[in-house]
Order: C-alpha cells, then structure tokens, then sequence
DNA sequence: GCATATACAGACAGGTCTGTCTATTTGCAA
DNA sequence: TTGCAAATAGACAGACCTGTCTGTATATGC
C-alpha cells in the first residue's frame, strides 16, 4: 500500500512546515504518522529525499488549492488575477488548508533554511515559484495584457511581499495592500474582457 | 575589551546568514572566530542570545547602509524612495556587504526558521521590518503623498516581494520589476518636489 | 493453510549539539 | 614584581540526530 508512504508525507509536511526542516527530527515524525523507522527508509533513501517528496507535494496541493480559487471566484482572466489576492488573505488568516495554520510559504521557507541555491530543496523552490508564475502569465495573456511576461511578473512580485509581509510583521491585511496595487496595475494593462456592445 | 564580543556576533552573522541559524553549530562559530567557549558564554547566556544581537547588529548594519545608499542618491524624497530598488539590486548582486553574498534577508530568514510568531528572532524580524516601514513613510510624507503610511506600506511590500524572488529564483533584476511599479505608484501618489515656477 | 511481502518495535552506532566545568595562560596595572 | 581580570584549551555530561540492524508480527494472495 502507498498508504504508509502518504501518512509520512502528510505528517511530515505538517511538522516541517509548522517548526522547520532541520529543527524536525525523523523520529518525531515517525511518532506522530505511527510508521517505523525501517518503513521509512524503505521508502525514502534519506531525510533529504523525505524534505524534496514533501515539497512536491506542497507545490500539488498549493497550486490546486489556489488555481482553484481562482477559477471559482470568476471566468473573467482580470478578475481571476484579482482573486489570488482574496485566496491568499484567507490563507493568510488560517483559513485555507485544515490543519495547517499560516507560517508562511514553506518554499521560501526551504530556500531560507537551504540558502544554496544548488541545493535540491532550494531548487525545487524555484521551480514552484515559476510554475505560478507560468499559470500568471497564461491568465495576463487571456486578459489582454499587452506585455503578459512583464504583468505577470509585477504579480507575483506582489504575491510574494505580501506572503513576506503577512508572516514576519503577522499583517494578514497585507493581502489587500498587493491586491490595491494589482488592481491599479491589471486595469491599466489589459484590456477588459470583451462585451456584446464593444 | 569588546573587542572579542564583536569578533563573535560578527562572524556568527557571517556564518548564520550563510548557512542558518540552526545549522550552524557553536562550535564553528568559535573555531572560525578564534574564541574560547567559555568567552561565548560570558557575554551570552544562550546560543539564542547571540542569535538576537546578530539580528540586532545586523538591523542597525543593513538600515545604515540602506538609508546611506538611498540618501546619497538624491536629496529629492520621490527619488529617494527609487533608489531604494537600486540599492537593493546592488545588495542581490553581491555587491552591498564585503564579505557577505546574497543569501536573502537575515530577518525573513529568521522568521522562517522561528515560525512562532512569539519567539524573540521572530519579533526582533517584525521590529526591523516596521523600521524600515517608518522610514518609508517619513519620506512620503516628504514627498507630498495624499496617504503615507498607505503608500509607505506598499513599497515595502514591493520591497520584501523583490528581496524574495532575487533569492528563491536567483532573479537580482526582481529590484527592476519592483522599482517600475514603484515609478508609477510614486508618480501617481505624490506631488512632484516644488519647483521655482509652481 | 501457507508463503511472502510489508510493517512493526526497539536497540544500536557514530556523530553532533548546547552548555558546564576545570585548570592554565595571557596581559595589564599598580 | 605581584596581583587580578579575562581569555585560553579541552574534557565532559546529557541530549539529540540520522541511518542501520535484528527479530517479530501482521496481512494478503495462492
């Protein structure tokens, strides 16, 4: 069963995230998911491997969970983009993932705690920031950005300080600052979508 | 002497920044600084007492070098708050702080690694943030803006969004992307420094 | 019922960590 | 020179860490 192997991932995604990787010891993690240590190993070569699973599967759920949001709140491409802002308020305020309070992005975490950035973790930081980034500029285009690339990444820039701002100071509200300026930003750079009259 | 005090915190920001603060053991600390462990523990109590005055050297060391980048810029305070981005772009390239390359900002390091919105690194991370905040809202105010403290939020925001990207993306031209929202946030929010003929 | 794969508990090795201790040496001042 | 304060080296305790190992139990497929 991969059961045993999810229970792992699962309980050690909770303890990295909530007190960090290497202040997290494999034992505690074992305790809390009621898994051997031999269990472990068989699935995981090393804590390493453990750390890299677990991020992939953060990166799995945090992009459902926002592109979710998303494409809920709207069809509209300009008020998709706007709506990551709500999303991550309510993230924000611990209201986005059971069980999971907010302590920040737990990729900027593994990039803070894996400062090299040819370390595996810190690299597989990266690479989530840029498949947001991705999924941005696809939405900036359908709303008729005129230089989508750019628009996309002011966004995430945005994003980004508001996740930082929101962690360190504990100013949940900073959400709705990066949506103020997101807003200014989107209608003067797209064109709204188009209406029956136009 | 103090001397052998400031040896410590120096080379413990040195070494914490570089590699963190739980990954770096005290014992490194003292081979690298050339000191006795019993002299750590004379002026600090705790490892988590060094770690506090390397935040608050480095607090004191990164606003001086920042506010002296930003004030010999210009004297204009609209141009000041630009240079903020380019400053930041010299800091992300390596090029700020002799000794010190790029590994993002110690405090949201810190944050991450102290999640507890209560521990001491953390809160010690919050005060440092808000500094920066006053000082922004200071030159608003200066610069004429209808909302200070609404606009000195936002470019802290931008701040801490680039600070992020450069370092979990290796991206040191984030510093550009912020600085152009910035431009148009500035100039749409503030009256331009009077001139002779107004 | 039996075989095989999987998970279990728990000991263990070898290393690292923080913080304490002792005993010695250095440097400065009177 | 003598006395004192401060720093030194290094051992040590006790806890924790990762990763390996042994032997036992459980569960599923034939």
């Amino acid at each position: 069963m991969a059961s045993r192997r999810d229970d792992l991932v699962e309980t050690a995604l909770r303890l990295f995230y909530t007190s960090g990787f290497n202040a997290t010891g494999i034992d505690k993690i074992l305790a809390e998911a009621g898994v051997a240590k031999m269990t472990l190993y068989k699935h995981f070569r090393s804590k390493e491997e453990l750390i890299l699973a677990v991020l992939n599967r953060r990166d799995e759920q945090f992009r459902n969970w926002l592109m979710g949001e998303m494409e809920k709140a709207s069809s509209d491409p300009r008020e998709r983009l706007l709506a990551m802002f709500d999303a991550l308020e309510s993230w924000f305020r611990g209201q986005a993932f059971k069980g999971l309070g907010f302590n920040g992005c737990a990729f900027i975490n593994a990039s803070s705690e894996f400062g090299d950035p040819q370390h595996p973790a810190h690299r597989t930081a990266a690479e989530h920031k840029q498949r947001i980034v991705d999924y941005l500029e696809r939405l900036c285009r359908e709303a008729g950005a005129a230089d989508p690339h750019e628009l996309a990444e002011r966004l995430a820039l945005l994003k980004e300080g508001a996740i930082v701002t929101a962690h360190v100071r504990g100013m949940p509200e900073a959400a709705r600052t990066a949506k103020g300026i997101a807003a200014e930003l989107i209608s003067a750079k797209t064109a709204p979508a188009s209406v029956p009259s136009a």
